[in-house]
Order: structure tokens, then sequence, then C-alpha cells
DNA sequence: GCGCATGATTGCCC
DNA sequence: GGGCAATCATGCGC
């Protein structure tokens, strides 16, 4: 097989392409006195047909379509279509020139992927992006304003959702009725000129290969106001705001009771995170820089560790606790802050 | 405005 | 990858 389109033969009769031929007379000539025909018309002759059809873009639309019409029911139109035929099966505008198929672009498999992700494409979900928002609802119930600024940026991401959402359905209708009018005008052509139906269809997956290239546009710049929009989300979080005063005091409950060993599972850091309403790294952090000035700053520390542990003490008296596991329970505070303490000074 | 407190970041080590 | 140490950047009380 050489790629040729098996519609498209020279032999064939031209009434392949075109359902608006004349019939055969019983000799198999077409009938070149057909009633239907104005004999005063300028199609009868070869040459002037050829300059009706050259001019025919100069006429007004209405003068066209009456050329058209004569141009269908001219006895002359068999025998030129056959011609058509030939010439474009002798210069070869056929099918076989068509490139195959691209493969599935990349860049557009990482923009889809991307806009899946982030929750601007596929169907929608409350809170936006899966992949930041645990951290952000984490860091959001700390206090109003970040709570605020999670709320602005779940509405821009939501304003960004619908925005690309409006291009594309816009820009699929677009793809649609341009397609569907070159597919008419291809028709229309077609009863005079050769055009195969594979023709047509080659023609279309131009026009939406085109149009992909629209939208591969449309998919970047929203993968870019996605990108904008969360480094300056992140840029805001990266303001400090202190912890709330109930979440301190649940971190340095736990540091002064683990004196001796203060360092968090994850399971102890996520309930602590959940507890405090920060995120783990938030807490990891926060245990971080405990250690650090606890050791740098020992009498300080100590001071701060008998007040929790005399608050623990009142704590277990009254049969209530922290609710987390301690390891090193008041009577024991001392002996703990004396293991760290040595530890701080090997 | 200043100084301290404190959360976050970075670079290094194990 | 987790922890440490230094540092940065901001909050906050004075």
């Amino acid at each position: 097989m050489d790629g040729q389109d098996p519609s498209y033969i020279s032999n064939l009769p031209p009434s392949h392409y075109s359902p608006m031929i004349p019939p055969l007379t019983t000799d198999g000539k077409y009938n070149m006195y057909d009633t239907n025909v104005n004999e005063n018309k300028p199609f009868n002759d070869v040459n002037g047909m050829l300059q009706q059809i050259m001019s025919i873009v100069d006429q007004s639309l209405d003068e066209a379509q009456a050329r058209k019409h004569a141009f269908n029911q001219s006895r002359l139109k068999p025998a030129f279509f056959q011609v058509l035929c030939e010439i474009k099966e002798k210069t070869a505008i056929n099918i076989r020139n068509f490139p195959e198929d691209d493969p599935p672009d990349s860049q557009l498999m990482r923009l889809d992927n991307m806009l899946l992700a982030e929750g601007i494409a596929g169907p929608e979900r409350l809170g936006g992006s899966s992949s930041s928002s645990a951290s952000m609802n984490a860091a959001a119930s700390i206090n109003d304003d970040s709570a605020l600024e999670h709320g602005d940026y779940r509405a821009k991401l939501t304003q960004i959702r619908q925005l690309y959402h409006s291009e594309l359905e816009k820009y699929e209708q677009a793809c649609n009725d341009f397609t569907s009018h070159v597919i008419n005008l291809l028709r229309e052509q077609s009863r005079a000129r050769p055009i195969s139906p594979r023709e047509i269809d080659r023609m279309v997956s131009i026009i939406r290969k085109k149009f992909s290239t629209i939208q591969l546009q449309l998919k970047q710049s929203t993968c870019e106001a996605v990108m904008i929009l969360r480094s300056r989300f992140l840029d805001a979080r990266r303001k400090r705001r202190n912890f709330s005063k109930t979440a301190t005091e649940v971190l340095n409950e736990y540091f002064y009771s683990h004196l001796s060993n203060p360092y968090p599972s994850e399971e102890a850091k996520e309930e602590l995170a959940r507890k405090c309403g920060i995120s783990v790294s938030q807490v990891s952090n926060w245990f971080g820089n405990k250690r650090i000035r606890y050791k740098k700053n020992i009498g300080k520390a100590q001071e701060e560790a008998n007040l929790y542990a005399s608050k623990l003490a009142n704590q277990a008296a009254q049969g209530g606790g922290g609710g987390m596991h301690r390891d090193s329970d008041s009577p024991h505070q001392a002996e703990s802050t004396r293991k760290v303490r040595s530890r701080v000074t090997k």
C-alpha cells in the first residue's frame, strides 16, 4: 500500500465524488442535451466555462450562487470533473502527502497533569489543590489573618479555574463552528472538484491541531497564573506569625514532660500538630528551635521547666493530665533536666 | 526605634 | 531524612 486514498482513483467514475452528475445516455456518454440545461448559458463550451469559473470570485454572492447552480447543471460538468480528477491524480495532490499523526505531546501531557493536580482541570473539588490544602488548612487555622489569606487563595484559584473553563469552552465552540463551516464548504466544493471524505477528515484534523495549539497556550498561561498565585501565597506564609498561647503551652508541656528525650515520634508530632492547629513541619521546627535554645539558656529554661513541672503535677493531682503520654512526670522532672544537661555538656 | 523572642530557612553532619 | 547550629526575618513589648 502506498498510502494512496483508495477512494481517489482516476478511473473511478466522477459520480464517486459528486451526486450531482447528469445521467448517462444509453451509449455511456453524458447527456449533452439535458432538457434542464439552458442552451443560452456560457457553460456550454469549455472556454466559456473556464472563464466563468475564473471570474466567479468577482461576482456578487447572488450572481455567484446563480453561476454555481448553472455550472452544476451544465452538460460539460462531468467531463470537467473527470479532468480535475485526472489532474489531481497526476500531480499527486492527494492523501499520500499528508504527514502521519503526531505522537502525544509531552508538554501538553505535563500541563494537563499539573492542571489536574492543582484542581484547575478535572472535577471541581472544594479547597482547591489537594497537594497544598492540607498544609494550608493547618497554617490557616492558627489565626484569622492566615485564614483570610487561605480563603483568598482558594477564591483566586476558583477564579482561575472558572476563567480557564470558560475560555476552553469558547475555544471548543469556535473550533466546532469553524470545523463544521469548513466541512460544509468542502462538501459544497466537492460537487465541483474532487475532494474525498478522507481528505475532509484530514482537513478537520489539521484544524483541530491548530486549535489545540491555542489550547496549549491557554493551559500554559493558566499554569503560570497558578504558579504565581502559589508563590505569592507561600511568600505570605513566610511572614512569621507567633503561635497561639495555647499552642505554645501544649508544645512546652510536651517538651518539658519528655525532657529526657525531647524527640517526638512522627505520630506524636501529628497529634501535637492537630492539637495546636499547625503543620507537622512547624512542630518539627518548634522542637528543633526549642532543643537548641533550651541548651543555650539552661538557667532560664530550668525555671520554665519547673513551671511546667508544677503545672503537670497539679493536673495529675486533679486526675486530669495533658492527654498525651509522658515519659517523665513531675517527681522525675529534676532528674530529666539533669539528663538533658549532661547531654548538652557532653 | 530598640532589643529580645520566636518561627522559618539554610547548610552541614551523621 | 532527621537533627543541629547559625542565621534571617518578623512580632512584640517597652
